[in-house]
DNA sequence: CCCCTACTGATCCAC
DNA sequence: TCAGTAGGGG
């Protein structure tokens, strides 16, 4: 067997990575080191060599996106279609079994998948119907208590709810909620991993069906799975399949939505008999970079253990910019760019990465002034939209009709007389009747318990929603799409929105009718529509735009994972901005933050530079930051720091010095305190509570007992200590 | 039902 | 500060 179109391009670390005897493996694989490239060579390499049927192939990944790229890639490789492998995300895998064996889940045939928006609807009726006060039991709060929960394996049953007034009543509404989705054919996107692994436990033969079916599974970014998607892992792989983790620790980055980091340093404990394989050597950033990254991320503990290295060169210093507020921070970028531009170079090769959204404002101001222009990554993709969301609502009823959370979306939009005390009644019925809101539509129609006005308007929706079912099947889905779309009356409906918007939201829905035109169905066992909608709520679709001019790219750190740029910026590195204040509390939050920092600075193929501003308005109040803990773990002889016109290089400590005194209060020609008591002539006494700037030029801010707060010039005020 | 005002609260986000 | 939303009045 010819072996060299799956080892030749590879090198000794890659091709022992793809070669590993079929047993259990661990890859570990640093920021830019070839991770999928082995994944891939990995597949075809158990399919030729091993001889392993396709379909008994299982390959998980976390986005459709990464799912798509790699079934591309293995096409590619092999030189035909992936036909029979098992590709996937978590969900999409775990749905695809719960349709097949609805019956052991305890599903309705045709059960719905819903998304977070529905789920958080669904909560909030749950938490009205028990005559819970949603003031005092925001339903935000109960959504992340439930899916926690999910995430972590725990039904409501479970929950201790002993003497605490907490767990109780959010046991209550995880109990009913559960009710509410069961009764309804309706499962959330931790039910579908749940579910199916309750299935596998229940079933024992079920289990043993697919672990004799299953000859290999690998799993990417192991790093990020959860409690749940371990344990469903475990059970499936048993003592019989053997697993390929790709992952890397030191990238974990989604410990708050679940991401067990313990799962991947484990993983040589739980699985026997595990081969283990580093790589370390990157092939995307110079070396200046990557000892960035090393040495700032050999300050997390309890690593794994790697050391990226590369056979580039040096290549340029990491600039640090002290800017003096946001404006300056954010006017230094532009200028930089437009420099970079003259040059010669791409804006589509600059990035800017920041840790929160909320600090991409400043800079697109400074960027539309300059006219730099660029793109955000992020923000509402296609199927978040809500003219989107409507119509997918439509075509969910018209597939299955006792989808509450479809029906609660549109049953009085376009607005057509159901108002709240009509939709409340419904859900009473509905709710004593142990029944779907489709149901309690029809029998109160049928018992005449609505008045007239109401009971018209309910009939239309209802003749509405039967007469775009009927003949649905005969009709190609872009077809009943667009019908869907023009006699729901959603089309006048958001085409009336003033301003753009209402034309924006046409336009979306025309595009929807588009998209379901070039959508082809691969599951032949399920219909088109039904497959549709799956996909739909299991694919939000890109989040970005069409790429038209040349721009710059803005993005928050975690949307930059798995990304690269020749030019990074990594703006607002400062103490309570970066690491997040919020991240404080606990010593392993720090170390995340400090994984995210090491995914932004990896993203840099050739330039990084990290800007900080010495006060920033955050808030609505002007703030004093230090710079960032993580510039100082940072070898100082990689940085080099800019002012705008003369760049020096100086010993960064020197400078860090003054600046990390100033920030706690301590420096010399500051006299006074945070927090400390003062007294000024005119103003009387207040406690100090912010600096601003140095020098002749600092400010101080006194919130003053009779006076309230006021910034004052240090050197003017005459300020005495109390 | 719609618009205006008052109030709240504020990382990161795939499925 | 500002964006998003709940509730009241028209």
């Amino acid at each position: 067997m010819d072996v060299s179109h799956i080892l030749d391009s590879l090198n000794e670390e890659q091709r022992q990575a793809v070669a590993a005897p079929s047993r259990n493996l661990l890859v570990l694989a640093g920021a830019g080191s070839g991770k999928t490239r082995v994944l891939v060579h990995r597949i075809a390499w158990l399919m030729e060599i091993e001889r392993l049927n396709p379909s008994s192939i299982m390959a998980v990944t976390f986005t459709n996106k990464a799912a798509r790229e790699m079934r591309g890639r293995i096409e590619k490789l092999l030189d035909l279609p992936a036909r029979g492998l098992w590709f996937g995300t978590f969900h999409g895998i775990a749905h695809r079994l719960l349709r097949s064996h609805w019956r052991d889940a305890n599903l309705p045939e045709n059960f719905q998948i819903i998304d977070s928006d529905d789920q958080l609807r669904l909560i909030k009726r749950v938490i009205r119907e028990l005559n819970l006060d949603e003031t005092k039991w925001p339903p935000r709060q109960a959504q992340s208590f439930i899916n926690s929960n999910k995430d972590e394996g725990v039904r409501a049953e479970y929950i201790d709810d002993t003497s605490d007034i907490y767990m109780r009543t959010m046991k209550l509404v995880y109990k009913n909620y559960e009710e509410q989705c069961q009764r309804s054919g309706l499962v959330d996107f931790g039910e579908l991993l749940l579910r199916s692994h309750e299935v596998w436990l229940n079933n024992p033969q079920l289990l043993a069906h697919y672990q004799e079916r299953f000859r290999h599974i690998l799993v990417d970014e192991f790093q990020d799975t959860n409690t749940v998607q371990y344990a469903w892992l475990r059970v499936l792989a048993g003592s019989r399949v053997p697993l390929t983790v790709v992952g890397d620790d030191d990238q974990s980055i989604y410990g708050w939505r679940g991401a067990k980091i313990e799962n991947i340093q484990h993983f040589q404990n739980d699985f026997a008999d595990t081969m283990q394989v580093k790589l370390e050597r990157n092939y995307r950033s110079t070396s200046t970079i990557l000892d960035a990254a090393n040495g700032l991320i050999a300050n997390n503990s309890g690593r794994l253990g790697k050391q990226l290295w590369t056979e580039e060169n040096e290549g340029e210093p990491i600039d640090l910019y002290a800017a003096f507020n946001e404006q300056d921070e954010a006017n230094y970028v532009a200028d930089c760019i437009n420099e970079w531009v003259k040059k010669g170079n791409q804006r589509t090769d600059v990035a800017i990465l920041y840790r929160s959204n909320a600090q991409s404002r400043v800079i697109e101001d400074a960027f539309i002034r300059q006219q730099v222009p660029y793109r955000i990554y992020g923000g509402l993709r296609f199927y978040d939209r809500m003219e989107i969301r409507n119509a997918l609502a439509y075509i969910r009823l018209v597939h299955y009709r006792h989808d509450d959370a479809a029906i609660e979306r549109v049953i009085n939009v376009p607005p057509r007389g159901i108002g709240n005390k009509t939709v409340s009644d419904l859900r009473e019925h509905a709710r004593l009747d142990s029944v779907t809101l489709w149901q309690a539509c029809n029998e109160m129609i049928r018992l005449g318990s609505l008045k007239g006005r109401a009971a018209n308007a309910v009939q239309k929706f209802i003749d509405l929603i039967e007469s775009l079912a009927d003949g649905a099947n005969d009709l190609a889905l872009h077809t009943l799409v667009e019908k869907v779309i023009n006699e729901s009356a959603l089309k006048d409906f958001h085409g009336a929105e003033k301003g753009e918007k209402g034309q924006a939201r046409v336009e979306n829905l025309n595009e929807l009718i588009n998209a379901t035109r070039d959508f082809e169905a691969e599951d032949d066992e399920m219909e088109p529509l039904a497959e549709f909608i799956a996909q739909a709520a299991l694919d939000a679709g890109e989040n970005q735009a069409e790429e038209h001019e040349d721009s710059v790219q803005m993005m928050t750190l975690h949307s930059a994972k798995g990304l690269e740029y020749p030019l990074v910026f990594m703006v607002g590195m400062e103490e309570g901005l970066f690491p997040h204040s919020r991240s404080s509390e606990e010593p392993g939050r720090i170390e995340e933050e400090r994984r995210l920092c090491y995914v932004g600075i990896t993203r840099a193929m050739e330039k990084l530079v990290m800007t900080h501003a010495e006060t920033r308005r955050l808030y609505g109040q002007e703030k004093f930051h230090a710079i960032s803990q993580f510039i100082r773990e940072i070898p100082a002889s990689l940085i080099q720091e800019v002012r705008l016109r003369n760049t020096v290089t100086r010993p960064v400590s020197f400078q860090r010095s003054g600046i990390d005194d100033w920030a706690t209060g301590a420096s010399s020609d500051a006299a006074f305190q945070l927090g400390q008591r003062v007294n000024h002539s005119l103003f009387g006494e207040g406690v100090v509570l912010n600096y601003e700037g140095q020098g002749p030029h600092a400010r101080i801010q006194v919130n003053f007992d009779s006076e309230g707060s006021k910034w004052l010039v240090l050197s003017y005020a005459k300020l005495e200590a109390v």
